[in-house]
DNA sequence: GGAAAACGGTATCAAAAGATACAAAGGGCT
DNA sequence: AGCCCTTTGTATCTTTTGATACCGTTTTCC
């Protein structure tokens, strides 16, 4: 867990000092268990979080089906609550921890203040759509113009070079699902990887050779 | 066209009194036409668009590919380029006009200082965002778990009723191009829903039948 | 230790979609 | 009228993906 100097540090990389004095004075901090759910879809919200440590999985239900939108990350906030937050909807996703995970909670009616005082919180809150945007454009191209063999190549491929280890930690049905896809087709497709020297498969997690 | 009376009404209708002066003050009304290229992929932009009239395609080349983005309509602004303005990059996106186009250009100076002064803007911005997330990822579902002839008559749908008519005027190749398909695909598809008598096919547009 | 759940391998069949090729019709232009 | 380009129709073949079923192994939990 976190002492208050790294957390602090943390802020400060992104925010002006006046901005992280605010939040310090204004901004809860609470700490979430694994796979607790901080927010369902229908709620109201009056916080917008910032993760510092851990990871929260946000998702959407349709047709029983869960849709993945994406993980936030420390030093990274959620537009779905933004967004909620802002125009005062109902939040239109969930949010589960992946792990325990410390979040800083800004009251809502700070959002806009702070627009109005801070560059860097501009910057931040722009910057979070954006690559949120981006990041949503690439799954998107991936998905009309790639087969599946090449999206979970580039999936591998992108988390082990995010991760900065060559071992992806998922189950065929958990890569089937960031994909959108089932899991018979992802292990015939690993299958298939593994019998070209490309991973090793193991249980649990598939290591991308070289 | 537009009268300036029209024009400052439209404006009126989202942003506050003092906003509308200030952007009357500071912003360029440009006109271009039909098939004009306005941004090119790579170039470092100096003004935020706003559309007043017309209408501009944004799409990204990857690959010999055209990916169409989005459309800018009236009263919409164009969020890759209020990327590149405030982050100060090369654009990643190109513009063309798909009819002739009025334009308010804001010089990206003022972007963060109205951000400062004024919620109509702030709000006008996030919306941009927040819109422009949503639309992408209900392409994206649509994409990954529904099949094309879904996809197509959705988009059918979705024509008619925003543009409040009965006849989509586009050729099956602009139709598999919207929907990252090829024409055969869609010509096929169509030809079924002829069959089921969804729709009447004519050339160059096709109607929906209710 | 034993039952239940999660995980992974694999075969078979069906459906969806893409690729290619060719023909015919419509519409504009000289 | 004659030419050309765009648009549409359609057949054939292949590839990709999904659906289902069944089995064996490993892990977890009582």
């Amino acid at each position: 867990m976190d002492t208050d100097k790294t957390y602090h540090a943390r802020l400060n990389s992104i925010f002006e000092v006046a901005l992280v004095e605010e939040i310090n004075k204004s901004a809860d901090f609470r700490v979430f268990n694994k796979n607790e759910q901080i927010i369902t879809e229908g709620q109201y919200l009056k916080y917008l979080p910032i993760v510092l440590n851990g990871s929260i999985r946000v998702f959407q239900t349709y047709e029983d089906r869960e849709i993945l939108l994406y993980y936030v990350t420390p030093l990274k906030t959620c537009i779905m609550s933004l967004s909620a937050c802002l125009f005062n909807n109902k939040s239109l996703s969930n949010a589960v921890c992946e792990a325990d995970t410390g979040v800083l909670l800004i009251p809502s009616n700070y959002i806009l203040d702070w627009q109005k005082k801070y560059d860097s919180w501009n910057r931040f809150i722009i910057s979070a759509y954006r690559d949120r945007y981006d990041e949503l454009l690439y799954s998107f191209n991936d998905a009309v113009f790639k087969n599946i063999d090449e999206r979970a190549m580039a999936y591998l491929k992108n988390y082990t070079e995010e991760n900065n280890t060559n071992k992806v930690p998922l189950s065929h049905q958990a890569l089937a699902h960031e994909l959108g896809t089932t899991r018979v087709v992802i292990s015939r497709i690993l299958k298939n990887f593994e019998l070209e020297g490309k991973v090793i498969l193991h249980r649990g997690d598939i290591e991308l050779k070289k």
